[in-house]
DNA sequence: GTTCAGTTGAAAATGAGTTTCGATACATCC
DNA sequence: GGATGTATCGAAACTCATTTTCAACTGAAC
């Protein structure tokens, strides 16, 4: 996928921590893994970069990424899911087989720091739930 | 919370499942938690009105409420929530507390039936995220 | 090269949710 | 109202994702 990682190696770097192979093989496996990938999955391509790999670190690394703001991180039907930080989209969900695909519009109209009774707003979560083409063939 | 349960234990009499006390509680377990309630809260709830329940019950009775259509099944910051059936609507939530607000808006023009992508849609879930008014405060 | 705090991964712990199974209690039929 | 058969119940055992613990390791700085 086309997310250059070396300004998270920079932040990381200016703020003491270390940039280390196991981290550098998570953020490699996200890269590789595309539209809201599942910790297994991210872990299993990290893994080819760097063998020896904690499934442990791959936990924590996520984790970080989504504290520092580079990833975004969801859960559907039970799986939580994390892309690397993207032009703002939301998703298809299948409700048959679970595939996710992305879905670039946004119908959504309350800004970022906006008000909303009393809550200050961030960020918001959409995603349109149905079935994909495979599994309504398969519903007939 | 104004929701009429006799529908409920009437479609269940009428398809061969019994109307036991267990699932009565935890049905007014549901009214009585309101917005977006965790399965420990229904618990808590529902024991008032029927101290010997166990919390497989519960699991087990939310499950069939929700695979019948009655109730919502959503997960937010790891916390699976079940509500009643109601009118459309969607949730404010505060990324500091947790807590949950309704937020009766709904910007989402893909009617349920419409075809996006080859998907077909049969809904959405949509949450803003932000920080309550309390947790704003805390973090000045 | 030495130092040392941040980081790692194996193993143990946690905890939500599920499965199992003997006991219980609805619904039905006298 | 009682007897019957089966759906349901709840305690306990189990599963599995995620977190915690901790001794060993290794980036970064000097
Ligand atoms: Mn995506
Ligand atoms: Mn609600
Ligand atoms: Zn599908
Ligand atoms: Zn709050």
């Amino acid at each position: 996928m086309s997310f250059d990682t070396s300004p998270v190696l920079q932040a990381w770097r200016s703020r003491g921590r270390r940039v280390t192979a196991a981290r550098r093989a998570v953020l490699e496996g996200l890269c590789r893994a595309g539209c809201a990938a599942d910790v297994r999955t991210v872990y299993r391509l990290a893994k080819r970069v760097h063998p020896r790999l904690g499934l442990v670190t791959v936990y924590r690394t996520l984790d970080l990424l989504a504290r520092e703001g580079w990833v975004q991180r969801w859960e559907e039907g039970g799986v939580v899911r994390y892309e690397l930080d993207q032009p703002h989209h939301h998703h298809l969900v299948c409700l048959g087989c679970g595939q996710v695909r992305r879905w670039d519009r946004c119908p959504v109209p309350v800004e970022s720091g906006a008000t909303v009774g009393g809550f200050l707003v961030t960020g918001h979560r959409l995603e349109l739930l149905g079935y994909c083409p495979t599994c309504r063939e398969v519903m007939r």
